[in-house]
DNA sequence: TCATTAAAGTTAT
DNA sequence: ATAACTTTAATGA
C-alpha cells in the first residue's frame, strides 16, 4: 500500500465507489485528485487513431491511480476504468502535495512506485520495437511475476486475460493466443483450463 | 510474420 | 440470455 488508510482519512480523503467499467478519471481531465484503491481493479487505458485500445496498467489493492499527473500540470492522456467494482480514496490534490512535503518518507514511497513503473515502461519499451510478439508478452509475464515471492517456474498464475495482454504489448489478440501456444510447446509457459502458468 | 476479418465455441454475468 | 472472451482459419500487407 502506498499510504496508510487512516492517514488519507484523517487528511480527509472521501471514499467512492464506482462500478465496472466506470470511469475514474477521462483523458483530458486536469488531475485535481489523488486517488489510491482500496477494493476492485482498475485500468489504464486509451485509444489511438484508428479506436485500437492500449492498455498501459492495471492497477489493485493499494496501488495509486495516475499519481504522476500531480507533480506535473498537464491533464490526463489516459482514462482510468474500473474493471470491477470499486472503493477508492480520494485525496484533494493539494492537501496531498503540501503532506508530502511534510513527509519526506512518504515522498520517498511515492518515488519508489514511480521509478517501479518508470522500469516498467523502459522494459517494455524495448520489447516493443524489438517487434517480436513473444518477447513482448515474455516481458509483460516477467514484470508481473517480479512481484511473487516464488519464483518457481510455472508458479505464477497470470491474472490477465489474453486480450488483455494483448492491449498492453499492442498485438492482437489472435497473436497473443497464437503466441502463447507456441510458448507452450516450447514450455516456457504451462496452459492450464486456459489459464496460463509462468 | 503478423494484422484483420469472420465465424464458432466457451465462460462469465 | 447475453455479453465478453477464446480459438481457429482464411486472406492480405
Amino acid at each position: 500500500m502506498v499510504i496508510q488508510e487512516n492517514i488519507l482519512r484523517s487528511l480527509g480523503a472521501a471514499t467512492n465507489t464506482y462500478l465496472s467499467s466506470d470511469f475514474i478519471f477521462v483523458e483530458r481531465d486536469t488531475p485535481r485528485y489523488y486517488y489510491q484503491i482500496i477494493e476492485g481493479e482498475v485500468k489504464l487505458n486509451s485509444y489511438n487513431e484508428e479506436g485500437k485500445e492500449s492498455i498501459h496498467t492495471i492497477l489493485s489493492y493499494g496501488q495509486a491511480i495516475g499519481e504522476m499527473m500531480l507533480f506535473i500540470d498537464n491533464v490526463y492522456p489516459m482514462n482510468a476504468v474500473a474493471l470491477t467494482k470499486c472503493k477508492v480514496l480520494k485525496l484533494s490534490k493539494t492537501v496531498f502535495l503540501t503532506f508530502l512535503k511534510q513527509h519526506p518518507e512518504i515522498c520517498f514511497t511515492i518515488n519508489k512506485n514511480l521509478s517501479q513503473d518508470l522500469y516498467f515502461r523502459l522494459l517494455m519499451m524495448q520489447n516493443i520495437s524489438s517487434q517480436n510478439p513473444a518477447a513482448k508478452l515474455r516481458a509483460l509475464m516477467d514484470y508481473l511475476k517480479s512481484f511473487e515471492e516464488v519464483q518457481d517456474k510455472y508458479s505464477f498464475l497470470i491474472p490477465l486475460t489474453r486480450k488483455q495482454m494483448a492491449g498492453m504489448t499492442g498485438v492482437c489478440v489472435e497473436t497473443a493466443i497464437r503466441t502463447i501456444k507456441s510458448m507452450e510447446r516450447d514450455k516456457i509457459v504451462k496452459i492450464k483450463d486456459r489459464k496460463i502458468l509462468y
